[in-house]
RNA sequence: GGUGGCAUAGCUCAGCUGGAUAGAGCACCUGCCUUCUAAGCAGGCGGUCCUAGGUUCGAAUCCUAGUGCCAUCACCA
């Protein structure tokens, strides 16, 4: 392309004794004949004249001084350039025998990036929203790394503040000593089963308060359970031996039945970091900025950050009792993880849409303190999950739970094998972890096909779809390669060209050689999407190749060798691209 | 009210830094399993790209204003 580019300008300069220095290149559209195109309307405010002539000047000019250009068409203002069949054969070798096609490897000279994703609470389970957010963050992190970044994966942990308390405060109440070993129970949903039983009681003591006389507002504040969480929230700061051991043991409970869930989504951390252990560093740093005057002291002690020259307010940063917000944290956090990983050069925040403001915030901050690395912060803001009920919440019990829903999906995949019975051979072991990859496959292609800043509709009594633009269709298509190529049992390492290409193998081809380009796209708008639509697009070239013509009943055996080759690179781009998505290929299915 | 995001076929979504007649899937209707896996392929139906202006040879895409939906503007996280 730089070739053609470096002569074009050449020609332009012979035929028009003028320089042109920026020249487009693009797919040419299906509809015409041609390869590349060239848009001759832009060159129309330096050369004058009819661009059309001057598209069949141009084309003339190419097809004669380059090789790989052996003809051209004009249709208005664009020219249509078509390359040579050796071209795009030479292509194909070079693409099928790199190791790795499309990645780039990591190199010492670019910096780290830390991605953050997942960061839960821990009084409840995880569900459909933070399955989103896993999935988000875990492929943005393996897109990077693709893109020839280290990457480090980690997590907050949301494990203080009174939230904790409720759920600790509701089961010391009514829990009987429950536990995940005596009830079978997985920790997360008994914990999060005590945080809905304190909300529950909660609301009973408000409705009680109101009958005794108290406004809405009075009840809500003064409420006997409520206070008592606070107190509690207070013993804990102070160190309780018993809140403590409570808290410990509480939130180990929700750990493990975190780590199931993470396990069955296929998700993973490099490092956890637990709020708990870096608000205090927050605080270090908030007390030194203040001296350094870039927070200022408010009457009653608070502590604030005045953004009003940057547009935004003035922010909170430490309350008048000298104990840490939400912000206080995240500043901590964030330098504490400069701190452990010298090599990180910048960090990636998958926090949901509605915490635009505070990363807004919390980036003009860590600027404002001096870290050249608050240069490199980004928050991946994405859409929440709806159900057609509207918004989920947790306490009100309106939520898709996260291993519920792993479950169904496989139950689904179950059923639609089953019925189509190709699975003759399998293991019953075989068969479930097969059901799995492709449930798990349709939830995670169907929620990350779709731009992450968008907001998603999910509705759980309309299934998530195994046909069409789907996780199922593409690992089909995979499967359906893997056995040609089982049953290829000829030598087709020979490296073919000089064969003339069909045009559907020229569009499988084509779309093939994006590759490289998608995944540093993807890497740069970190958006799954992108690799996930390629990806659509590269099956359905494939499988209209596929059915147009034959390949290994291909007589010609030089065709043969070359549709083999074709067809195995496919199923390689489709299990490179569905590791950017953390979904698995399988076999047969 | 201030700020930010979103708006494309009945539904779910693509459409890259402006380019040719706006594309897929689902749904609905036709065909195709005696050949490498039909979770597939080929075709049909379906559009005021929210509205109105502007910039441009050219606008779904950029700018301005408006409308609608969502989020946010807490000593909650």
């Amino acid at each position: 392309m730089k070739k053609i580019k470096k002569i074009l300008q050449k020609g332009i300069h012979l035929l028009y004794g003028v320089e042109i220095d920026k020249i487009e290149f693009q797919a040419t559209r299906k509809d015409f004949e041609g390869d590349i195109t060239i848009v001759v309307f832009s060159f129309l405010k330096t050369i004058k004249g009819n661009p059309v002539e001057i598209g069949n000047n141009l084309g003339s000019y190419l097809v004669e001084n380059v090789d790989e250009v052996v003809n051209f068409n004009v249709v208005k203002g664009f020219l249509n350039l078509v390359f040579s069949d050796t071209y795009f054969l030479t292509n194909f070798s070079e693409i099928y025998t790199s190791e790795n096609f499309g990645f780039v490897s990591t190199t010492g000279d670019n910096k780290s990036v830390m991605v953050e994703y997942s960061s839960p609470n821990t009084n409840k389970p995880l569900h459909l929203g933070h399955i989103r957010n896993n999935l988000l963050g875990y492929s943005v992190a393996e897109i990077i790394k693709a893109s020839g970044k280290k990457v480090y994966k980690t997590q907050i942990i949301n494990d203080r503040g009174i939230h904790i308390c409720k759920s600790m405060l509701a089961w010391q109440r009514y829990g009987n000593n429950e536990t995940p070993e005596n009830t079978g129970l997985k920790g997360d949903k008994l914990v999060g089963n005590y945080y809905v039983r304190f909300d529950q009681e909660y609301k009973k003591e408000i409705l009680n308060l109101i009958a005794n006389g108290y406004t809405e507002d009075e009840a809500k504040k003064q409420a006997p359970i409520l206070l008592e969480a606070q107190q509690m929230l207070i013993k804990w700061e102070a160190g309780d031996s018993e809140v403590v051991k409570l808290w410990k043991n509480m939130n180990q409970w929700v750990y493990d039945g975190f780590e199931q869930t993470y396990k069955n989504l296929g998700v993973d951390f490099d490092k956890n970091y637990y709020e708990s252990e870096t608000y205090l560093l927050g605080k270090d740093v908030v007390a030194n900025g203040l001296e350094s005057g870039i927070f200022f002291k408010k009457e009653d002690s608070s502590v604030w950050i005045d953004l009003t020259d940057e547009g935004l307010d003035e922010k909170i940063v430490l309350r008048s009792d000298g104990t840490a917000v939400y912000m206080t944290q995240d500043i901590g956090t964030a330098i504490q993880r400069i701190k452990d990983y010298t090599d990180v050069g910048g960090l990636v925040y998958t926090v949901g849409n509605e915490q635009d403001y505070h990363f807004k915030v919390l980036f003009l901050i860590l600027k404002k303190l001096g870290y050249n690395w608050a240069e490199n912060l980004y928050h991946l803001s994405y859409g929440m999950v709806d159900l057609p009920s509207g918004k989920m919440k947790s306490r009100e019990g309106t939520v898709v739970d996260a291993d519920d829903l792993l479950i169904d999906m496989t139950n689904t995949a179950r059923e639609i094998s089953e019925e189509l019975g190709k699975l003759e051979g399998y293991t019953d072991g075989e068969k479930e972890s097969l059901y799995k990859t492709i449930g798990l496959g349709a939830l995670k292609y169907h929620i990350l096909k779709v731009d992450p800043k968008k907001r998603i509709l999910f509705d759980p009594a309309a299934s998530i779809d195994f046909n069409g633009n789907t996780g199922p269709f593409i690992q089909y298509t995979y499967a359906r390669i893997q056995s040609i190529l089982r049953k290829a049992d000829f030598d087709y390492s020979a490296t073919i060209n000089d064969i003339s290409l069909h045009p559907k193998e020229k569009s499988v081809l084509k779309q093939l050689a994006l590759f490289p380009e998608i995944i540093q796209l993807a890497a740069s708008n970190f958006s799954p999407a992108i690799i996930a639509n390629y990806t659509y697009d590269l099956v359905k070239e494939y499988n209209s190749f596929y059915q147009s013509v034959p390949i290994l009943g291909c007589e010609n055996l030089q065709e043969k060798i070359f549709r083999t080759q074709l067809s195995r690179q496919v199923s390689e781009v489709i299990k490179s691209a569905f590791q950017l998505l953390g979904i698995d290929v399988p076999e047969r299915m």
